[in-house]
DNA sequence: TCAATTAAAGATAAAAATGTCTTTTATTAT
DNA sequence: ATAATAAAAGACATTTTTATCTTTAATTGA
């Protein structure tokens, strides 16, 4: 098990190289992320179709159209890609599995995990979108491989 | 998603019942775990039998028979179960999926994701299955609903 | 207007995770 | 020995996730 999906991994992974491409040049076909990215092409189109009519990014058809994100867009946390894609259960959920996450009825793991699942949300909800621009233009991180 | 899968939640809440039952009275049966952790029974067995077969847990068949756990295992940690289970990708594993985690080719979100990751690590190296049996005696922790 | 391009949408398929059923084996008490 | 009990094992079923294929719709440029 990984922290998150493999949808939501392609999903950030899409979401941040659109954003990088759109800040250096400009719109880009979904062949070209899903090369940028290394995932399945139609299964990524999938996801990105979800995205875009959630309104994380934009599309256009047609020649010379293809996926990019707006300013405003580049600003918004990469939680709201989680969110969209694996729903809150990382952020609300119980780590054992109960049903309700609470206090007055907590699991074995709840203190200590609690402390953890806030600061992975935290994590997510301070990291926008657009952050990672300048990085990602240096060869300084990576979204491949 | 939540940061385990099923099974996994199951394996360790079904553990940590019978830790609990074991210290307090003795073997317990599947029918009893698995309505003690509110879990499908036929799955859960199978769950135990491959814990069993790891030797994290012990069982012996026929009348007053059932699952029970050793002084040794009591002392294991929690990420024993976890790692019996989902392996050890939580642990090693790239946030955002890339094929190796590492320094020099990181994702975006490597660093802070190592931290959190590190922490998940410790919590469950630092807890062991006999831990919490007081607690759950006391009625303070629950492993169901 | 027409052809080329590219994403959207819908249908299917394959694989993995989750859950159930049936038969077998080991153990115990009678 | 035999019957009853309870886990082990193996086969099967369902659901969810991941992935692919095909057709449609929108956009552009010639
Ligand atoms: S009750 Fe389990 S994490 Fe809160
Ligand atoms: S490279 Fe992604 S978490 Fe280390």
């Amino acid at each position: 098990m990984a922290i998150f999906s493999k949808t939501c991994e392609y999903a950030i992974r899409a979401v941040l190289y659109v954003a990088h491409k759109t800040t250096t040049g400009n719109k880009v076909g979904i062949k070209d992320i899903a090369a940028g990215i290394d995932s399945p092409e139609l299964y990524l189109a999938k996801i990105l179709q979800d995205l875009s009519r959630k309104g994380l990014i934009s599309s256009v058809k047609g020649p010379n159209g293809g996926f990019y994100i707006n300013e405003l867009s580049l600003s918004r946390p990469l939680s709201d890609i989680v969110e969209a894609v694996d729903g809150n259960g990382l952020f609300v959920g119980c780590a054992l599995g109960l049903k309700q996450c609470s206090e007055v009825n907590p699991c074995p793991l709840h203190h200590q995990f609690k402390a953890i699942r806030d600061q992975i949300h935290a994590v997510l909800r301070t990291n926008t979108i657009g952050k990672f621009n300048e990085e990602l233009v240096n060869g300084l991180l990576s979204l491949k491989k």
